[in-house]
DNA sequence: ATGGGTGCAAAGGTTTTGCACTCCG
DNA sequence: CGGAGTGCAAAACCTTTGCACCCAT
């Protein structure tokens, strides 16, 4: 089942780990919520946060980002593209998960919704006996347009 | 059928493509074939060639990685600790993947055989239209001693 | 011989860090 | 209040680039 994401799971998991909510964070997190299903950056953040009159440093931008993956709010990944971005994540752990596919010629984003790499995962630890707790799956091709 | 690493791989490959064959770049990928099964990076390699007392310019560690990935015969990918990493190719397409598990713990890189990610592929281009021609799947977890 | 390749150093881009100041709890 | 969090600028990285020189073809 998932929780939904709201300032209340921010403020809860910050309390949880004793980390203090502040106005900083919280902006940050409203960004994800107003651009759902985007993969910003810390510089897009920094950016939309500008837009919209927010004082907010850079440097705090990539610290809330650090600690909002930490809690498990969102989810970082590497697309090759030269930084890292941010999505907001599953909030249940054992959900289903979307993987990314980038058009190498439009170079847009696209997702597949998918739970083979939950039996990957069994799979994996039956096998070697590694653990997993995250994974992070990129595919690269061409989009239906490009190709 | 997989095509085995040589130099004369690369040099045949360099020819079709109309680059030169270079001390430099024979060096680069001697490093490689010197060190099966590790994922290095620019720097890594950079290394390797001075302790070897090779004489090479970090520059062109970095363009040869560039050419030998797109030459097909080094694969290029982001284990998220802030650099690029390489490794030998499957020289053939078609060929069964093997994927990266990171421990979260001890750092080390792990890897598995596996073909489920084709069936993935070919239900996302059934159901989406998308044509992969590359992916990139990492897992982090704990490893059997970590954990 | 000639144009691609190299080495060096400088520049570029992203992310981290030191430090004084701020403000949440 | 006190210490975690912030902002700024500087520093730290990784990677790319400009340019003169070199050397495979």
């Amino acid at each position: 089942m998932s929780e939904k994401l709201t300032m209340d799971v921010l403020k809860q998991r910050l309390q949880a780990n004793k980390h203090k909510l502040t106005t900083q964070r919280r902006t940050v997190l409203n960004v994800f919520i107003e651009h759902p299903g985007e993969h910003l950056s810390a510089e897009d953040v920094y950016g939309l946060l500008r837009e919209q009159s927010q004082d907010i440093g850079l440097a705090t931008v990539y610290r809330s980002l650090d600690l909002l993956a930490e809690l498990g709010i969102l989810q970082k990944m590497e697309f090759g593209d030269g930084c890292s971005r941010y999505e907001v994540g599953t909030m249940a752990p054992d959900e289903h998960q979307h993987h990314h596919m980038i058009c190498l010629k439009c170079k847009k984003v696209f997702e597949f919704q998918d739970d083979l790499l939950d039996k990957l995962e069994k799979d994996i630890f039956k096998k070697s006996g590694f653990r997993i707790v995250d994974h992070q799956a990129i595919f690269y091709g061409y989009c239906k347009k490009c190709q």
